[in-house]
DNA sequence: GTAAACACTATTGTCGACAAATTTGTTTCA
DNA sequence: TGAAACAAATTTGTCGACAATAGTGTTTAC
C-alpha cells in the first residue's frame, strides 16, 4: 500500500508544499505511458499493432479511464493513431516521414551543439574528445554496437544538458522516440559507424575549441551525412 | 445537423471507411481545446488565471470528463500547468523561455524557408515580393499592425505550405501559439516594424531567385533580429 | 491576542455502469 | 457457391456518482 509518510507536522497552515507531491496520485497514467512507450520504441509491439483498453487495464491493474488518458498522451505525441470507436494503433513510420524527421533534427541538433560550446568551459568536452578518440574507436571497429549507441547517448545527453533549453529538449526527444528503432538499422550499414564516429570526433573538437559556430555546422553536416546514407540504403531499410 | 451522407451503398461488409468519420464522435474535446487555446494565445484568459473543470463543464455543456482531457491536452502542448488536486492554470511566460523559443524558434524557421525554397518553382513567390514591396510598406509606415500581421502571417503559412514538413509544421505551431501574445508587443517596438519589413524583403528576394542557402540564412538573421529587439526591450514587455 | 485545532466547503481524482459502434459469426436466399 | 441479411460478441465512448484532497472559516486554548 503506497502512503505519502508525511512525517513534517504543519507548522502553520496556510504554507504551500515545499514539494509538489510529484509522486503519488495522478501518475499511474505517467507510468502507463513510460511502460508503452519504451515498448513502441524498441518494437516489442510492432507497427501496426493494435492496443486494446481493456487488456491494458488489467496488465497494469488500472481502471480503463486511465489507460484512456495513456492513450491520449501517446496520440499527442504522435506514437500511437487512434481512429474513433475503432482503437488504437501503433504508429507505422513511413519513409518520407523519417526524411522529414531527420531534416528537422539536423537543425535542432545544430542549435543544441551550439549552445552547448557556448555555454561551457571548452574543457568540460576533455573527456568525451577523448572518449571518442579512444574506446568508442575500439566498439567500432569491432562493431560492438550497444557500447557504441551508449557512448552516443551519452554525447546527446550532455550536450542536451549543457545547451539548457527546454523547448528545444522537448523537440529533440519527441523526435528521437520515433526514429530510435531506426538508429540500430543505420549503425550497421557499411561503413556508417566510422563516418559517424570521425564526424563525432570533428564536433567534439570545435566544442572543446570553444567554436560554437563550427560546432553547429559540423553537427548539422553530420546529420545530413547520417541522412544520406538512410537513402541510399533505404530498400533495405523498410 | 451534420450528417455523413454515406450514400455510396456498402457493396461487401468488411470494407473500411473510406473516409474516417472525423466529424462526429470524440471531437466535442477538440473543440474545447481550440477554444480554450485561442482564450489562452490572445490572453482572454491572463496567465496565472485557474479553469475550472465544473465552470468549463457547464459553459460547454460537456462532461467534466470530457474537459478533463481536454485541460490534458492543453498540458501536454504547455499551454497550462496542472498541480495535483489543485487544479490547472495558463502557464505564465518566463522571459528566459521566451529566449528559449526564440533560439529554438530561429532554426526551424530558417530550415522552414530553405524547404519551401528548394520544393517550389522560384516564380511561385513572385506575389508575396510584390505585397512586401508595395502594401506592406504602407502598413508598416502608417502603423497599421493588424494588415502588417495579416500579411506575415500569410508568408508564414505559404511558407510552411511549400515546406511540406509536417513534423516541422507542427513544432513551428507549437512555438507559435506559446509567443503569440508577444506578437503584437514586439511589433510596436521603435523601428522594429520597419527592420522586419527590409530582413522579409531579403528573405523573399532570395527565395524567388530559388537560394534556398541564402532564404535560410536571412530568414534566421531575421528571427534573431526580432529577438535582439526583444532582449533590448524586455523591460518594456513584461 | 495569537496560534493551533477543528469543521466545512469547494474542487479534483477515481471508478464502474451503461450506451453506441464496430467487428465477428451464422444463417438464408439466389 | 457466394453474397447479402441478420444476430452475437467485443470494443470503444459517455457519463454521473462517490472518494480524497486542498483551501477557508470558526472556534478554542494559552
Amino acid at each position: 500500500m503506497i502512503q505519502t509518510t508525511d512525517s513534517a507536522k504543519p507548522k502553520s497552515r496556510r504554507q504551500a508544499p515545499a514539494q509538489p507531491p510529484l509522486a503519488s496520485p495522478a501518475n499511474r497514467m505517467q507510468e502507463i505511458v513510460d511502460v508503452l512507450r519504451d515498448r513502441i520504441a524498441s518494437q516489442q509491439v510492432p507497427p501496426g499493432s493494435k492496443l486494446l483498453e481493456q487488456d491494458l487495464a488489467e496488465e497494469f491493474n488500472a481502471p480503463r479511464t486511465a489507460v484512456r488518458e495513456a492513450l491520449a498522451a501517446l496520440e499527442q505525441r504522435g506514437l500511437i493513431q487512434r481512429i474513433p470507436n475503432r482503437g488504437a494503433v501503433v504508429m507505422r513510420l513511413e519513409m518520407a516521414q523519417v526524411f522529414h524527421l531527420y531534416d528537422t533534427r539536423e537543425v535542432l541538433e545544430g542549435l543544441c551543439s551550439r549552445l552547448a560550446t557556448e555555454n561551457s568551459r571548452a574543457e568540460s568536452w576533455q573527456d568525451l574528445v577523448e572518449m571518442f578518440h579512444g574506446p568508442m574507436v575500439g566498439y567500432a571497429e569491432n562493431a560492438d554496437f550497444d557500447a557504441f549507441i551508449a557512448g552516443y547517448e551519452l554525447f546527446r545527453r550532455r550536450s542536451q544538458t549543457a545547451a539548457a533549453n527546454p523547448i528545444l529538449t522537448q523537440m529533440l526527444d519527441s523526435i528521437y522516440e520515433k526514429t530510435q528503432v531506426l538508429i540500430r538499422r543505420i549503425i550497421i550499414l557499411p561503413g556508417r559507424a566510422k563516418a559517424g564516429l570521425q564526424e563525432h570526433q570533428a564536433v567534439l573538437e570545435a566544442m572543446r575549441q570553444g567554436d560554437a559556430a563550427a560546432a553547429e555546422r559540423l553537427r548539422r553536416s553530420n546529420m545530413r551525412s547520417a541522412k544520406d546514407c538512410l537513402m541510399r540504403y533505404q530498400k533495405y531499410l523498410l
